[in-house]
RNA sequence: GCGGGUGUAGUUCAAUGGUAGAACGUCAGCCUUCCAAGCUGAAUAUGCCGGUUCGAUCCCGGUCACCCGCUCCA
């Protein structure tokens, strides 16, 4: 049975998990906001990644718990770190489409060469209207092609463009190719010109400045020196603070730094839900190490993290791991042991899968790339090694946190004709948003009286729900449609024996429990179920 | 960014160039001893802007948003 992302998204806004941001004014692309259920699940999702990663962190392949400290860096950071991650240098330059090929150059890679006659003396650029009013077509080129091309192409396009070539070609006979940068040329000229690697003209698109970072002014004046940028990715801030938490909390190599906040990436074009948004949250933790111990962390964090996602609910055929191809590593990890994502069957990609996490060795590059562009030496002295200098070499668990709900809720998403909300979210007790919904029976006294005394009891531990209205099958629905496990129900048998009914979500079994051992039950089922998870709370 | 599609209530869907309906959900009340029951009542919608028209939710244009396919994803 195939789901349709189109419910899962209907639900998430009818039962307040994601909503459309500044819905009411017609949404903004690329932006969700999260209601009251998403932003529970997302922060579930979000602690117990902080508690794996920085509260308990896992045991080490030499059988004691490896070292991770957290940290939690600005959205904006000096421009400068930007321009060292490489973020902003090979980044943002207009970029020309194509549109019959497809082909994306930089502006000012391509050359229009302008035609004219040695004798004539006007000036290409200052009288670029005339000529473009003279031709009807010019031709662009990659910068360095070859004059023999140029003037080969040249002659074969006038050939079959115009009938008359010859005539038109004539007071050419003798000619001069003028190049001109096409991020010179107004575009309304566009359509006269033909791209490099097409035969004709009107293809290529406007200049597009193809940033995908976010700018901002800090401070009043907005000015090209005020100008800053909101982070791409958390990781950096982890690189600028290295230096910081050495000298200030006794770590020693190997060691991790761990961060969860926002990113944003102006992305060209979002899609899927909140898969790709500009606005995210990601998890990510940069393990610092020699460079000689990188191939044994990798393995290392690879294995930690499938744990993580399997442990969180994660644990069918729908979660695969992949190793990127040369082709599509980023500029970091091209040296190196590259990087391995793991992966979820999104209702979206199926029956392909989309990036949830990626392990990636980023060698030395950004400590190098910051060492040298501050001026801060950043290299490690190294005790156990005989003092010891060396850069770290960096492996980097990177999740994403939004992408990480959405994989729950997709995973969770299950349908189920045989009951009344027709569909249930099967999440993991210790991701619900609400552990536990306590009902009872009937709106009389003698029910929500001590239904309310055994909420405030619950909801000092756990994030229950009380819910008194209605009758209780629409309850136990409404909870099955919010991932809600358990259901505590008081009934008349309560008052006589002060036992309560346990409704299971999954199974809609029910078992009768005493009332004054709901906490317990609902401890050890919450450990019970963790499988890999330490205790959620 | 390109091509295609879709925009009506919270959700899923109707309808119409002339007063926009339903189901479910929500809320209020009654009822109710375990799965959206029953009864009564209530609130809530034509994405936005413009054009054509006596009159537009409907036709046209633009825009925005969402979906699908490509592209992109440092």
């Amino acid at each position: 049975m195939t789901i349709d992302m189109k419910d899962i998204v209907a639900l998430c806004k009818r039962r307040g998990f994601i909503f459309p941001a500044s819905d009411i004014y017609g949404g903004l692309n690329g932006f969700w906001d999260y209601g009251p259920l998403g932003v529970e699940l997302k922060n579930n999702l979000r602690d117990l990644w902080w508690k794996a990663m920085v509260v308990t962190p896992p045991i080490g392949p030499d059988g004691t718990p490896v070292q991770i400290v957290g940290l939690d860096s600005a959205i904006i950071q000096n421009p400068k770190a930007w321009v060292a991650s490489g973020h902003v240098g090979g980044f943002s330059d207009p970029m020309v489409d194509c549109k019959e090929t497809k082909k994306r150059y930089r502006a000012d890679h391509i050359y229009v060469y302008i035609l004219k006659r040695p004798d004539d003396k006007r000036d290409v650029l200052e009288n670029i209207e005339e000529f473009f009013s003279e031709m009807p077509v010019y031709l662009g080129f990659v910068e360095g092609t070859e004059p023999e091309v140029i003037a080969k192409k040249y002659d074969k396009i006038y050939q079959k463009t115009f009938e008359n070539f010859e005539k038109i070609d004539k007071p050419r006979q003798e000619k001069e190719y003028h190049p001109v940068e096409l991020s010179k040329i107004s575009s309304k000229f566009l359509s006269q010109i033909v791209g490099p690697d097409t035969k004709s003209p009107g293809t290529l698109t406007e200049p597009k400045e193809f940033n995908l970072m976010f700018d901002t002014y800090v401070g009043a004046t907005q000015s090209e020196d005020s100008k800053a940028y909101l982070r791409p990715e958390t990781a950096q801030g982890i690189f600028l603070n290295y230096k910081n938490v050495l000298d200030s909390s006794r770590v020693k190599m190997p060691f991790g730094i761990a961060q969860i906040g926002k990113a944003f990436r102006n992305e060209v074009n979002p899609r899927n839900f909140i898969f790709r948004s500009r606005e995210f949250e990601q998890m990510e933790m940069e393990w610092f190490c020699h460079p000689e111990e990188v191939e044994k962390w990798r393995d290392f964090w690879f294995d930690e993290r499938v744990k993580f996602w399997r442990a969180v609910g994660l644990a069918s055929d729908n979660l695969q791991m992949r190793k990127h191809g040369d082709d599509e590593l980023s500029h970091y990890a091209k040296e190196g042991l590259g990087t391995s994502d793991i992966e979820y069957k999104f209702p979206f990609t199926d029956p392909d899968f989309g990036e949830l996490e990626g392990i990636a060795h980023r060698c030395d590059f950004d400590l190098t790339a910051h060492q040298e562009h501050s001026g801060q030496k950043l290299e490690y002295l190294d005790p156990a090694r005989d003092n010891e200098r060396y850069m770290p070499h960096v492996i980097e668990p990177a999740a994403g946190l939004t992408r990480g709900t959405l994989a729950l809720i997709c995973e969770a998403y299950t349908v189920d004709e045989a009951r009344p909300s027709g569909v249930y979210l099967n999440f993991h007790p210790a991701l619900a948003p609400k552990k536990a919904a306590i009902l009872p029976l009937t709106a009389k006294e003698e029910h929500a009286a001590p239904a309310t005394k055994l909420y405030l009891e619950l909801r000092e531990e756990f994030a229950v729900d009380l819910d008194i209205k209605q009758n209780i099958g629409k309850r136990y629905a409404r909870q099955d449609e919010i991932g809600t496990p358990y259901c505590f129900t008081i009934d008349n048998d309560t008052l006589e024996d002060g036992t309560v009914t346990v409704r299971d979500r999954n199974t809609m079994a029910q078992e009768r429990i005493s009332m004054d051992k709901v906490a317990e039950y609902l401890r050890e089922k919450m450990k019970a179920n963790a499988g890999g998870l330490k205790a959620a709370a």
